[in-house]
DNA sequence: CCGGCACTGTGACTTTTGTCACACGACCGA
DNA sequence: TCGGTCGTGTGACAAAAGTCACAGTGCCGG
């Protein structure tokens, strides 16, 4: 765990672009806006766009028929995020819904395909980039399956941390408030459970609440229940 | 689920490829054996190369530290895996395992940057086969975590009817056998549970058992149990 | 044809996690 | 300042899944 106190750039999954790059991609943008709690696409919306965040925070969720709800990905600014597949027509297989006011620069697959077909570094920077997301995916994936909920929380503190993490001398202080209720969303668990483990690891002095934010206190406590890899922090994050 | 029945070709991975571009990507392939059992690479191990499959199969796996393990990919003939990051160095998070004797093309990341450099098409192809591969791993997430264990166990049997079944006028006829043991390990349960599991799609007449192999007689049934959203079935496979 | 081995099948029990119900406190607007 | 709403905290119970132990079965090689 090296990677914390990251820069706000540093956790850009864009990082992969050169400026150079990310300039030819903002030409093909069109810019729209969303408010807080609309629905940017829906499952089963045509998916013919990449979304690049320019600002605001946006998550995408897959819900199951009745109720249930996981949250997949946070996205947050400078994120680039959406669905790149081989099929014509394509359609979305999950919600994407603004959690504040947002800004994005839509870019039509059509126009980026133009993109990548003259500038080779481009399409280089992009796969990149498409490695990085997959990485991110396989990496939430071993945690929820490997190490119940407890192991998939702990990840999950430890992701907070390095996407909003403020290193000061009593702890990691997580900038961001969450309500256990969207902790459980994120790691597939019940609010209860939630709050129980979180429970435990504040009495095992882990973590402990400066008012209503949550402070890491004990990282390595946190490593050892989901077997932390010391993966890289552009993966290991939200 | 009009998905079955495919022939071999559609359900490679690869099929995202023109015949020209496979054929430059075949140009920079070094040829590789290895013996059934072992491994083209272990977590931790340089990433710098990707493998075609050219003959026999190769599981994709990770382990935690104590014993369980899980299966995330088993590839087959005419499939491409590996891992593409931005990192340099990078190393590859999972272990990869010869199922069979193995006959594998490695194609050397920077090789490839140069053809994708000079080819735009198959730039575009190639993000588009990343796409697929990111998607398939998407959708194996929210199987094994959205509707329990007979859910991830219900997709696992629509998966490999899609990759191994033979559409007979009794049912789907899975051409390979797998153990109770083997199954679990693909959905990250235990033998037992996977037989009792089983054992009550056998009941309900979901399944039955022709001389070893797994026979499905009501596919509506499995589909309903996981939810199944008729993905194209280059996605919903092993 | 026999013994060993790998796999299946099953029951009893434990652990993990979810569900339901409700008390409590903080905050906010009328 | 008072009720309403939202979030936390907790206990009792239920459901899901894993663990352990062991019996049965089928196959293969000597």
């Amino acid at each position: 765990m090296n990677q914390l106190n990251a820069t706000p750039d540093q956790t850009k999954n864009t990082a992969c672009f050169s400026c150079e790059n990310l300039a030819r991609l903002t030409e093909i943008m069109d810019e729209h806006k969303y408010s807080a709690g609309s629905y940017l696409f829906w499952e089963g919306d045509a998916a013919d766009k990449l979304y690049y965040l320019k600002k605001g925070r946006v998550k995408i969720t897959k819900s199951s028929d009745e109720g249930r709800q996981i949250m997949l990905y946070m996205h947050q600014e400078g994120d680039m995020f959406g669905q790149v597949d081989p099929f014509h027509p394509s359609t979305h297989s999950f919600h994407a819904q603004a959690l504040e006011d947002v800004t994005v620069g839509v870019i039509r697959h059509n126009d980026l395909e133009v993109l990548l077909w003259q500038y080779g570094d481009l399409a280089v920077e992009f796969m990149k980039w498409m490695g990085l997301m997959h990485r991110m995916t396989q990496s939430k994936f071993r945690d929820l399956i490997l190490f119940g909920k407890p192991g998939a929380l702990c990840s999950l503190l430890i992701r907070l941390g390095n996407s909003y993490g403020d290193v000061r001398e009593n702890g990691i202080f997580i900038s961001r408030k969450f309500t256990n209720a969207e902790l459980g969303e994120m790691i597939g668990a019940t609010r209860e459970s939630v709050n129980r483990m979180l429970g435990d690891l504040k009495q095992n002095h882990a973590i402990e609440y400066v008012n209503g934010h949550i402070v890491i206190k004990n990282l390595t406590y946190l490593c050892d229940i989901c077997r932390c890899e010391n993966c890289p922090k552009d993966i290991c994050r939200i």
